[in-house]
DNA sequence: AATGAATGAGTATTCATTCAT
DNA sequence: GATGAATGAATACTCATTCAT
């Protein structure tokens, strides 16, 4: 930990995570043991506790690192944009687009809220997401755009819809991030009410 | 398996999957183990096998048990209401209701789909639930109460929107389900635009 | 721990202490692998946590098992002398004559001296053993049968001679525990001046 | 190894096994590891085996170095001395000076015979210490200065009081090796019996 | 039905040692 | 001389599962 590495140690760093991740997603984190990944990149044992502390240092990482990944790309869709619900539906389509070439990170996120150990780290990024879009409720509440409702509760209702509809149809189905992107905007912003 | 059982029989295997459910939920599948779970309930670890096959058998068995039970307070809740849209919104508001009676059974379903193994058996349920709000759907489509979008987004989109609020608010703060339920049905209804 | 025994596990348990004993006297607690004891007992891994929680506490408890019954040995030899002089003599043969039977106990405590982490436990059964002695000496300062000197001082050079002895003579070269104790005792009585 | 070293490869080499020294005696051998060693002086892996075989010849090379030591300290000691028996007292206060200065290498010493690597390295010097002593005991002997009794015996009872003094009043208390050493050459001389 | 002892493959992790740079 | 990355055998320990009683 708090090591000083060279280049070729980066690679190698991030090269464990995303082998790390991509089994974590595809089989479990428990499931995947240390033995498979450093096996499965075809190097020692050691390597692995060179450069983490612990497979659970591994996977807080991981789960840290997607977290602030997203968080950074949601901002650059947004931009400077000035209308606050145009600034919403950006986050929603950056998230989904986000997602879509994710998907590892986004199971290990709905992983670590089975886990005791992972909650705390889990929500510390998730309130931070959270209060962004927030933000961006209250003004358009302010301004009259959106329903005068608690913006935590709407600001939930929108995550769990992007959520579960990438699931389903990114993931489960594959179908493109952008139609679904489309679907999300439209019911976060009407509802099942006929247009 | 398939082993008949005496009344008191059947008492000690709800009494295991109760336990067990409960600390799953507490700390999860695999830092739970058979030890712990026997142990906690005073009895041998003999008694375990004697009434499931393995672990993972163990926790099929609570995973259908819940999903079932699930559908069966639906289905109670929508009773023979004639009108489609009051039909979801009962059903949504069941889902609260049960999951706020049930928040162990919710986060081991939410873990399932974490782990290969056990996807398969989480997906059957999880279909069959959908189905139900499709056909709702549906029907409201026909006679134009609703959006004319694809059925299965928009019941997709609610299982979003409530198994979040679910989670968020009801779950970790606490709140009682029928207000949060008040607040989900609303913005399934109705989306972000203002009344 | 803490664990109620069967019989058989108390023979287990005991089986598993002097298999132990033996191999770290033998060849250095941190050489002797758990993995060496139970393949030594032909049994499987499991069993020794069964009964133990860990290789340091299975030392732990040896080494107290070890003190307690050299005291009790001692107590046993002294009986009801009245002679604070002959008290101490009996107690020195008492410890050769343990230690002849005990040479892995022996050498477990002196490899308890050297590790941090066996030292605190070690000293406690060490600090009640010259407490004992002490006892004695002072007496027989009092009734002038000694010489006035800091009887712990006098306590610990008894130690000294008697377990170094031991370790020489008894155990390295295969002397009889009685004659190398003559030689203990009149060294103590008399030190190396002339009758 | 038998590597030519400059000026200050020799002072490398001799930081590093004062250093290990102090690690050893302080936690045990098997618990300090070699990049404890090398971190701890803030340097890196190689170092270490450019001037060591391996971690039990840098242990073997410590002892060996700290048993000539002793003993060209107790030679300086005595000097020519005519007395025998007074060579026998000078001896042990040297021993016991010695000692204070170098408790770290005496902890050493005491570890070496409980493990079985290493035991025979220990006896080689342990045996050349005693007889050095023997010799000034037989002369004592000879002249009827002292009791004629196996001269083997006498020196290594000395050893052991000598040597369990160090441990409890310099080591655990803290006391000065003077005063120490004038109870230990009295009781040596004297025994317990009055003056 | 139930107990508690036993099994042993499997897990995360450590660490002495090597080696390319 | 020195670095830090890499190796991989070995270790303590866990745990689902079995079984004699």
């Amino acid at each position: 930990m708090a090591r000083r590495l060279t280049q070729r140690g980066k690679e190698r760093r991030d090269q464990l995570m995303a082998f790390a991740a991509a089994r974590f997603a595809e089989q479990g984190y428990h499931p995947t043991s240390v033995s498979e990944i450093v096996s499965g990149l075809g190097v020692g044992k050691g390597v692995f506790y060179w450069y983490f502390e612990s497979k659970e240092q591994l996977f807080l990482e991981i789960l840290k690192d997607a977290q602030t990944d997203l968080r950074r790309r949601q901002q650059q869709a947004i931009g400077d944009e000035e209308d606050p619900v145009k600034r919403i539906e950006l986050g929603l389509r950056a998230s989904m687009e986000w997602a879509e070439a994710h998907r590892d990170h986004n199971k290990l996120i709905q992983f670590a809220a089975t886990e005791a150990t992972f909650v705390p780290a889990l929500l510390r990024g998730q309130d931070i997401a959270v209060a962004d879009v927030v933000k961006h409720v209250k003004e358009a509440i302010a301004q009259g755009r959106i329903r005068d409702t608690d913006p935590d509760v709407l600001a939930h209702a929108m995550v769990g819809v992007v959520g579960h509809l990438t699931r389903v149809f990114i993931y489960d189905r594959g179908e493109p991030a952008e139609g679904v992107a489309d679907a999300a905007v439209a019911f976060c912003l009407e509802g099942l009410s006929p247009a």
